[in-house]
DNA sequence: TGATTTACTACACGCCGTTCAAAGTCAGCA
DNA sequence: TGCTGACTTTGAACGGCGTGTAGTAAATCA
């Protein structure tokens, strides 16, 4: 790596931290090119050299935030033992949610508007660690499928052909065996998990109740039961 | 009415139906003060006489499309007969997200950032609406709670004390003796009904897996049956 | 050394929300 | 009828924004 390209790499994480920082600061609408620069004694233009675009640097800070919250989720789940299962997902859960409070502005990144407009890229390293989240619930659910199956609804008959092809190949690599049921159920507790937390953080619970936690814990243990597990 | 309160009425409502408009065709971010006034053959400067700042224009639109998204809610609910609570459940959530689905800057506008730094006032229209929303869950819960009572986890008891005191004294009032646990419960089932419809709308499923909705509907059955109820 | 690639500045463009003085409009009263 | 006072609207301005483009200086390479 000649002298070069170093600083070039030292300059691009300059302009994520700091764009990490403002955006800690005064949200995501803080994400000026204009204030990164006045924070690092540049001009505007000068960002263009190393993001073509705002929505560019947006999709890099993504990729990083969504990896740190990614592996706050993975180190609280491993942190419990694999014969724990219950506590596993529960570990998750909680971690994810303590993660999206401690950095809301993080939160809104990957889960919502960040910039009126923005659209998430199809690929990426938001893409990769989005994927990567995925195949942790996916993990677990694997783990708790021999007592979930009994509540899969019986009727219904997922297919490998209705999932994404990346990542139904993934999933089949990395839990041979596993049914397309499984990633679909998958889903479901990725969206339980995250509706609450989507609620608290945009301010909908605060005003209704004043201790959150309470409801989403109690909500997780149900989940946890659901799954023909215990926490 | 005078002619001057009607005109300044009509002005209002049409700086409203154009914003709508302008969400509708370019998303919340391209309702711009400046937008509307072109589109109206005005100056930006005198919307200012109508809505003191931008902010309050989008709480007003707030409140405008809380509201639609609710009556299309309970309407949905109200076709089902009575008996069949689990139907009734069914068709608010149902009605959830394929109002989301066809309004997704409608949903944005609720349940995410609208602007960045935009943060909806404690009380208006946009309240009320919410808390509208939530009583036409909590009335669902109520018809379940006979059933649904089984299901509440032992250990945590709900106190009145923590849940908003408007909100405590509303649910006293419209459901006597309903006890704290069903609100809390509600919120759980909001939480439950709000997270795929979320993930769906920012576009987290669709790389994921084709028909989001038949997801939607398995989770959607799945905690019916958790209510005690069958739909 | 000279040629080329790269990083940066400076400036321009058009967008935005917001403010403000001045001009216009109109109901109600004398 | 004419006048007054309240309201509405204009138009210009301010500062901030993302985005390009032209030019400059430095680092790199042959």
């Amino acid at each position: 790596m000649s002298r070069r390209e170093r600083l070039r790499a030292q300059t691009s994480a300059e302009i994520k931290a700091i764009a990490l920082k403002l955006m800690g600061d005064g949200g995501p609408d803080a994400i000026s090119l204009r204030a990164i620069a006045r924070e690092m004694g540049m001009t505007a233009g000068a960002i263009y050299s190393y993001f073509p675009t705002r929505d560019d640097l947006i999709t890099a800070l993504v990729g990083d935030v969504y990896t740190a919250a990614v592996e706050a989720a993975e180190s609280a789940r491993d942190a419990v033992p694999d014969s724990d299962t219950g506590g596993r997902v529960l570990a998750w859960a909680q971690a994810m949610r303590e993660w999206a409070l401690a950095n809301p502005e993080g939160f809104r990144l990957i889960y919502g508007d960040p910039v009126p407009g923005y659209r998430p890229p199809g690929d990426g390293p938001g893409r990769e660690a989005e994927l990567r989240a995925c195949s942790g619930l996916i993990g677990l659910v694997a783990e708790a499928w021999p007592t979930a199956r009994t509540l899969q609804p019986e009727g219904r008959d997922y297919d490998w052909a209705g999932f994404d092809a990346g990542l139904a190949a993934h999933v089949r690599e990395d839990f041979p065996g596993l049914p397309p049921a499984a990633v679909a159920l998958t889903l479901r507790v990725w969206g339980r998990m995250h509706g609450l937390v989507a609620l608290e953080i945009y301010g909908h619970l605060s005003g209704l109740i004043h201790d959150p936690g309470a409801v989403y814990r109690d909500e997780m243990h149900d989940l946890i039961a659901s799954l023909g597990l215990n926490a």
